[in-house]
DNA sequence: GGTCTCTTGGAATGATCGTTCCACTATAGT
DNA sequence: ACTATAGTGGAACGATCATTCCAAGAGACC
């Protein structure tokens, strides 16, 4: 059936999505995208119609590669006690580290839902269902560490998680020591619990 | 002296604000800057020297026109007890407009925190200065609500105040019923406190 | 009224944007 | 080997980007 493409298309979308994740979706300019991936625009735009193709190819591998796997032993179907709080500290160490040179531009779908693409319905409905994925999966973890906790408790607490996450992550970029404290205020949250019903 | 002015710098400066809030700052053309203010590209040049300095005086006017006005009775000589609370409810007023015309674009910082401007050292410098307003204030409150409460106690609760706020302004372009949740959690929080030491 | 200084209008700048087009190359199926 | 099909390279597209330049315009001071 023809030639035969000469790149591995999963490596391309993850050079383009390290590509977005840093400079966003209008910042990212087509001769970057060519530039990382290695690709020229015609094998782009064949393989993935528009930069706008190749930046939804992009956020599915970010959920799959840098999301999930994260969120793993939240999901995975017995999640240990301690599995919520050591998320946090794995966050944590990542935002803390003092090279800068981990997580350093945040998150690719928080920073696109503050960028003028959140008015896109497609982009606006990935960023829900991320959303989505964190607040099932850090249940999963309250539930977990605390089977007693009342539905409205529990919810508060997870909410407030999701939160704190989400605000270390906007702040990652210009305050490195106010993400970290957001993410040691989700610990202590995890762990107020703790003691409140020792 | 020479020739006057035939704008108002204070209404061209808002005006631009308000693109600036709603497309970004690289999303906003010197095209539309120019429709919104009524000024030509040169009047803009002659007084802000570049695009870039129209967008601080952006930011300057967002913290003063939209953020100060909402926190000055956390600012204020004299806190009411239940003024944290009020703002919270006002924010959730402006988020659950069901109209969507009240805060369609959360937050002008927020968003630039989550851009590839973030890396300026002065837009870094704003956002920090934003984000330390909004702690300083809520601390105030939060000391009006609980004169006696532990400093470590309120640290966290404000901690999480910050970050709900920050989340809410995250999700209010994607997902509005997200957002007035997030500030629900920060009201429930409040008055969890309240009903701890009755 | 004349002159000086500052502001404005509008065109023009070069750069860069995403996208398209076409010729060329290489593979798969017959 | 031939042909049909698909991928690639590179130039070119028009549009738009922020910015600059110059001449015309208008009020302030003598």
């Amino acid at each position: 059936m023809g030639r035969q493409s000469a790149f591995v298309r999963e490596d391309a979308v993850r050079s383009a999505r390290d590509v977005f994740w840093s400079e966003g979706y209008e910042g990212a300019s087509m001769a970057s995208l060519q530039r990382a991936t290695g690709l020229n625009a015609s094998s782009i735009y064949h393989s993935f119609g528009s930069k706008r193709g190749l930046f939804d190819a992009a956020i599915e591998d970010y959920l799959e590669r840098v999301v999930r796997p994260g969120l793993a032993p939240l999901r995975a179907p017995e999640v240990a006690p301690d599995a919520l709080e050591r998320y946090f500290l794995a966050a944590r160490a990542l935002f803390a580290d003092p090279s800068g040179r981990t997580l350093p531009d945040g998150c690719l779908l928080v920073n696109t839902a503050c960028s003028g693409l959140a008015r896109d319905d497609g982009i606006a409905e990935a960023v829900r269902a991320y959303r989505a994925e964190l607040h099932a999966a850090f249940t999963r973890g309250a539930q977990a560490r605390r089977p007693d906790q009342s539905p409205q408790e529990r919810a508060q607490l997870v909410e407030t998680c999701v939160a704190l996450l989400i605000s270390a992550l906007v702040m990652t970029r210009v305050d490195r020591d106010a993400a970290t404290a957001a993410l040691d205020s989700a610990l202590t949250a995890l762990q107020h619990q703790e003691q409140a019903h020792p």
